[in-house]
Parts: C-alpha cells; sequence; structure tokens
DNA sequence: AAGTGGTCTAGACCACTAA
DNA sequence: TAGTGGTCTAGACCACTTC
C-alpha cells in the first residue's frame, strides 16, 4: 500500500483525495503530534504526483491547523485531528452596541482623575495614574429616553483626544472615543474585553434611567487593548437590568471538509 | 504604466508585490464593487509573470475578502477594503463554563412538560409543544457550595437521552446534555445563542443558593441549534450577581499584511 | 465556440536549516 | 553540504459559463 494511484474517483481532485488521506492517516495517529511529517519529495513519490499538487494538499493541511511547514527544516505535526472552534465574529466594534447610530451620547462630567484604589481596581490600571474620565448618560436621540450611564477612561497619552472630540466631531457625542483616539494617534485597536456582571442600581445613576434604586442592573466593563498589549480606554456602562440584554451567536466553524466561500451569488449586475 | 516590472524589490516575494499592487487598486476605487476584475490572462500579460504567480496572488485577494472568484465565468469585486473583524474563538463549549470539571449537578426535578405561554416564550418555543425538562442546582463538587439553579430543556425527538444519560454516564450530572445529545443522535452542534439578562433574584431559588430574594442575579439563556437551524436543547440558568460574571475577549483578525501562522515554535523535542 | 477559472505536470532557482 | 520548503515558469487539459 505504497503507491496508491487508483482510478481516480469523479468529480475529486487528486489534491483533495490526497489530502484527506493524508487527514486520514493523521487522525488515525501515524503521526505523532510533535514529530516529523513525510517531505514533499517522499509524498511525491508515494502518490507518484507532481510537487505542486503534493503542496495544494499540504496547504489544506496546514489550513485546517494539522502541521506546520518551515522553511528549510521541514514540516512538523500540530494536530491528528481538525480542531472545531466556535466563533462569535463582528465586522466593527459599532455593532457592539445594539444601538446603532440613532443614540447620543451627553456628557455630564469630564475631567483628569487621578486614579483612586477602588477605581484603579475597576479598571484594572494602577492607583495613582492619571487617566481622562468622561461620564455622562446615553440616550436615544430621537426620544431623549435614557439608555444607560456611561464612564470612559482614557489613558494619559491620549488625553489630549478631549480636544479633537470637541472640535472636529460633526457634533458632539456621536462617535466613540476610541474611534477618536485611533483616528488621532497612531494606535490600533488589537484586542477589546468585555466584561458583564450583575449589580444592584445605585440611587444616583437609578435617578437618571428612572429605574428603581436596588433593582437589578448590567454593568458593561469594556477595555481597549492596543497591538502592543496596552490598555487605552475602559467603559463602564450602567443599564437597567430590564432593558439590557446580552446576544451572541456563536457558530461552528468550517467541518474539515474544504468548502470554498459559497457565500455570495455574485451581486454583479 | 502598464507593465510594471521594477527592480525586485528584496525580500518581497513577486506575487506578495502583484497581490499588494492589485489591493491597493482596488482600494483606490479602480474596480468597483459588484464589476468584474481582470481575468488571469490580462494580469499575466500586464505583469509579464507566468499563471501560477498570478493566480497566488488572486488567492490572497479573495481570502482578504476582496474578490470571488466563479469558474468558467471570472472574478468579481467583493470590496474594496479589507474588512477587519473582531472574532471571539473558543475550542470547545465547554469553555463556555468558566468552572472547568470540578462542577457538579444535583437533578431536582425531571419529567415532560407541555410549554405553557410564558414558558414557550422564554425559550422561544411554541405554546403547547412537549419538551424535557430537567432542572437542578450545579454545585462546586468538592465544596457543595451552589453555582446556580439551571432548566434545560430538550426538543421531543432527543427525549430519550434521558436513559442514556442516567445510564451511561460515569456518575451522574457529569457530562453535559448537549455531548449527550450528539453522542446518542446523528445531530450536530452548528451554532449555540448566549443570551444574558439582568433579573431580580426570585424568592425561590434564592434560598437554594443562599442569596438574598431580589438581589440582581444573571439569566443566562443558551440555545443550541443544529445544522438544520432547529434548536434542539434550551437551558437557562440563574446566577446570584456577585457571584458570575462573563468575560469575552474580541480579538481583531490578522491584517491584510499576508502573516503565515507563526504561532508555534515546532514543539518538537 | 470562445473564454474563464481549477487542476496538474516537469522542471528550475532560491534562502534557509541542519548535519 | 545536502535537504527542506517557498517561489516561479511554461505549458497542458478540464469543466464550466457565456454568447
Amino acid at each position: 500500500m505504497q503507491n496508491q494511484k487508483p482510478g481516480r474517483r469523479k468529480g475529486v481532485t487528486l489534491y483533495a483525495e490526497i489530502r484527506d488521506t493524508l487527514s486520514g492517516e493523521l487522525a488515525e495517529g501515524r503521526y505523532p503530534v510533535g514529530s516529523r511529517f513525510p517531505t514533499e519529495q517522499e509524498l511525491c513519490a508515494r502518490f507518484g504526483t507532481g510537487r505542486h499538487t503534493v503542496r495544494e494538499a499540504l496547504r489544506g493541511l496546514e489550513e485546517m491547523g494539522l502541521i506546520s511547514r518551515q522553511p528549510g527544516s521541514g514540516t512538523v505535526v500540530l494536530a491528528q485531528t481538525h480542531p472545531r472552534f466556535f466563533t462569535y465574529r463582528i465586522e466593527s466594534l459599532a455593532s457592539l452596541s445594539q444601538y446603532a447610530a440613532e443614540t447620543r451620547f451627553d456628557t455630564c462630567h469630564e475631567g483628569v482623575v487621578i486614579l483612586h484604589e477602588r477605581l484603579a481596581e475597576m479598571i484594572r490600571a494602577k492607583p495613582g495614574e492619571r487617566w481622562l474620565r468622561i461620564a455622562g448618560l446615553r440616550r436615544i436621540a430621537s426620544s431623549n429616553a435614557p439608555i444607560c450611564w456611561t464612564e470612559i477612561f482614557i489613558a494619559e497619552p491620549y488625553i489630549g483626544v478631549r480636544e479633537h472630540m470637541r472640535t472636529s466631531a460633526k457634533s458632539p457625542g456621536q462617535a466613540p472615543c476610541y474611534q477618536a483616539i485611533v483616528a488621532t494617534y497612531d494606535v490600533r485597536i488589537a484586542e477589546v474585553e468585555r466584561r458583564i456582571t450583575a449589580v444592584a442600581m445605585p440611587a444616583d445613576v437609578a435617578a437618571m434611567l428612572g429605574a428603581a434604586p436596588g433593582s437589578p442592573a448590567i454593568l458593561e466593563r469594556r477595555t481597549y487593548i492596543d497591538s502592543r498589549g496596552e490598555m487605552f480606554e475602559v467603559s463602564l456602562s450602567l443599564h437597567a437590568g430590564d432593558s439590557f440584554s446580552y446576544t451572541a451567536r456563536l457558530v461552528s466553524e468550517p467541518h474539515a471538509t474544504h468548502n470554498k466561500a459559497r457565500l455570495n451569488n455574485a451581486p454583479h449586475s
């Protein structure tokens, strides 16, 4: 069973056959994790095909996360079966807020604060650091109905956004802070951490939101992290419990079967 | 400026250069969305390269979601810039529960119910349907401390899991229901919807969880959906607000720059 | 019938790694 | 130095869509 070159099944490409054969052998445990995978030359000889075809098969295995190829060195086995991930995927950070553009942010307080113990713990920074704090109420633009109380903290290097946001924005409270920061400074958002907890509604916020003090509320904390791993913005939002729900759809990633993106039926003309 | 074949910059491959050139032209709006992209043959002529090289470039553009290729038909433009997604990715559903394996589920009630109006609305099914309901308390295995009150609903076709779970599992309450269903029937989990809301702790559950009635609590609903789009399990969990937090890290997907998976430094001995 | 993208071959050179 | 994977060429056939 070395050189198998049977009558090709119709409609199945050669490289797909090779890929599936190898993937099957991996699943059987023929190549232990961490060991070296056969070289391209060996596979060419074994399957009696050109190198391009073998490479196409290996590309598939690599995409599945089964092997890893190192130029000059060789190919090593990463896993024996294709891990199936579940992913939650959003196209832009704007969709983190289900309320789209029809909201308005009204600033109540704005100023640089020096973090005291409790606040530092809340936003996971060090006590004594200087952060810009912007606190206010987010409302539905049309009806003025309050949505949530939000406090935004911006790290010291970016405190200057304050000016840019006041001047540049068409109307204040429209563009999110992180957007202004990314636009103004040379920062990229690499990661957003989102944390949701249930708390009792504080009396002062309750009054503004028109909710009962002590009623169940959602505290949402978002931490924005740049490509160097540094936090540059943290936001805390307090929602009345009966007006907020967080929903995420985790979708299973495509199975081992190589399916080309058949997403769209050519929207031309 | 038709046929550009300049001195190749060192360390930059030809196909990468072609890819980036085309991607730049797309960004400039040279090829409108929905229009036809140049043919492989045209690109070969323009860049003076072999077809394989052009195809490698196009493969990159396709992976970025900029173009879509149809055999026999041609290539159409999907977008002018590479959308950068944010994703939350988990390797297995088990990690949806941060409490790993060290918990135990103690069933309190178990039986088939006919959905009344309110319950049907809660789990988004139709009133009058028959579902298996399993209700109980999840505890920390070692200390017996209660974690949450959980009600699991299983659609009629899979009610039989009940038997399998009692007999097969090593100790009852260990394997999650969805796992038992997937193992027993020919079902695949295609999607999990997770919804989190804040509610006031009901008195009866409060007693079991050792929380104050009316205190803030988290209601988590999970809906398991199979590959045909049918719900087959819904679970409702009630956590005391001070003992639950939901955290998700949304990570930005790799940028346009083609970076090979450099994840792992070859773990071979 | 002409043109498209998908597959495949046979060969070549390169930069790199490992012995 | 030998071997590896990465790139690239020139040519070929196919199934398919479009005209």
